[in-house]
DNA sequence: GCCAACGTTGGC
DNA sequence: GCCAACGTTGGC
């Protein structure tokens, strides 16, 4: 899950009440479907720096709630307001996100595309601007090592 | 700040 | 339904 660390970073996820978030603000159909239907509660994710010098993965967080609708949606006042979003019918939809820890070394996309093992991430893909993407089981155990995070 | 890539919008 | 225009993302 990307986020703009001048906006919110992973030290704020950690510091944050029971050091957890609702990941809301997201507008893209298949980011969002990936919360709706692809999270089960309890699932790791990584949290990526997007935006920032440089990029890549700080820590670790984990699904802390099945997907809801995205209340910033309906509130004219944010910046992330979409009229077309209904309290009876929502467009969109959030989870909560729960820090679990950072890694013990950050790892920058370059060393992630540096990586044969991370060859075919859809993190990587040319032109990916998904907020939120699938990471597999050896994509994350490849990543853990690159972190020396056990 | 630039710009490639991509998603969305809206006229037709 | 097509597609040009536009807006956004995000690395560099």
């Amino acid at each position: 899950m990307k986020t703009e660390p001048e906006v919110f970073s992973f030290d704020d996820l950690m510091a944050a009440p029971a050091k957890t978030t609702g990941w809301e603000g997201v507008r893209n159909y298949q980011a969002r479907n990936f919360m709706r239907d692809g999270m089960q509660v309890g699932d790791k994710v990584f949290i990526y720096h997007s935006n920032a010098e440089p990029p890549g993965i700080a820590g670790i967080a984990k699904v802390a709630s099945a997907a809801y609708p995205d209340p910033s949606a309906f509130d004219r006042k944010d910046p992330h307001y979409d009229p077309g979003s209904k309290r009876e019918s929502p467009t969109w939809m959030q989870v909560d996100v729960q820090g679990v820890k950072r890694l013990k070394r950050f790892v920058s996309l370059e060393e992630l595309r540096a990586s044969k093992r991370l060859t075919g991430m859809r993190l990587l893909q040319k032109g990916n601007r998904l907020s939120i993407v699938p990471v597999t089981p050896a994509e994350w155990e490849a990543i853990l090592e690159m972190s020396g995070t056990t």
